[in-house]
DNA sequence: GGGAAAACTGAATATCTATTCATTAGGTTA
DNA sequence: TAACCTAATGAATAGATATTCAGTTTTCCC
């Protein structure tokens, strides 16, 4: 079997993985479930993974390797420091706004148990943290972020003011964008709440 | 058997069940194991809860009940706006770090199970929102927010950034005082990253 | 102290599901 | 076409565990 057939079957199997898991939650959906969906035996999984957790966990890498590619990209481009943190900020909410079974998998499945969330999931978001936190950084050496803050506080800041928003989104049924929240946070987070 | 000696074992399950599945997560622990460290027979668990997902319930309960009830009062008692703000990030920051076992269940474990509590907890979580919220409007009557800012969604912000703090203390295994934070977050949080 | 009721016990049950592997199908080369 | 190799299948297995309930112990009150 040519690879790229064999790619184009390990990518529906996770489709399937990700369509169901973000409806009935990990521990409620089965292999067997995942393999009917991806239109395969329950013995074909197993040629493709490692086993069950194996791919939850390939869910979140190919997740994450977009996430963290188009961050990167803002900020090697050029630009100021407010610039770039609005556009990550519009990433962010985009990317899971985008398409919603995956961000509920990132907002509630993947928290489920600190295994998972310790063993990959910490590495890549510290990966993340520390690009939100060299924004703020080149904000602080432009003089237009107060010097006092702390970078990578500030990134945990403002990474857990994203993160809210998701999973605000992904609980609340409504039909809202959640990219639309973008500019209103940006501004708060900017400008924090208090009259200067 | 006196009301006060059955609520006590309830109370006692509960403990047990808060160690046992801080430890191991929801799906990692049996009934067994927590009945075992309660001290009592599994059968026993059954005459004090529906079922096993009702343990993990209850718990969500009995915290949340002391989380509204203190921030309650907070918002209650006279005050500035900014000052009870930075005496609910200080209260939140606190009772979570005082119970490093409690907190990790509600950063992690209950992230899961949001599926199946989705109406119970996030209708507790939205009382708690609007309590922050209610303080923001407050700061806008008096001048000291900023009019423009959506006192919800300000909220929101706030509850994200504490949430994150929660999470991010509980997966580092550092021995940091999670209240200690609780003054930089605060500044951050009232004063915004931007130079005024 | 005795008898009834309430509380408790823990082995048995009933069910569920991740994983394996003997077998079949499909494809490639000589 | 035949021989060979890879991929796929899905029924069987093995292990786990939430819940029940018939029997036992404790508590309570007269």
């Amino acid at each position: 079997m040519s690879s790229t057939r064999k790619a184009a079957k390990r990518e529906r199997i996770l489709d399937a993985a990700v369509l169901e898991i973000a409806r009935h939650g990990y521990y409620g959906t089965t292999v067997s479930t995942i393999a009917r969906r991806a239109g395969v035996a329950d013995g074909t999984i197993y040629l493709y993974f490692k086993n069950k957790e194996d791919v939850l966990v390939s869910i979140f890498e190919r997740a994450m390797q977009r996430f963290i590619g188009e961050a990167q990209r803002i900020v090697d481009d050029g630009g100021g420091a407010e610039e770039k943190l609005r556009k990550i900020v519009t990433l962010h909410l985009s990317l899971l706004g985008e398409n919603r079974d995956l961000a509920v998998i990132f907002q509630v499945e993947f928290r489920h148990t600190v295994h998972v969330l310790e063993l990959l999931s910490r590495s890549r978001i510290r990966d993340y943290l520390a690009l939100i936190a060299r924004v703020v950084q080149q904000g602080k050496d432009e003089g237009v972020f107060r010097p006092e803050a702390d970078a990578l506080l500030a990134a945990k800041v403002i990474f857990g003011v994203l993160d809210e928003m998701g999973t605000d989104w992904v609980l609340s049924r409504k039909n809202t964008r959640l990219g639309s929240r973008a500019d209103p946070v940006s501004d708060l987070l900017l400008g924090g709440v208090r009259v200067p």
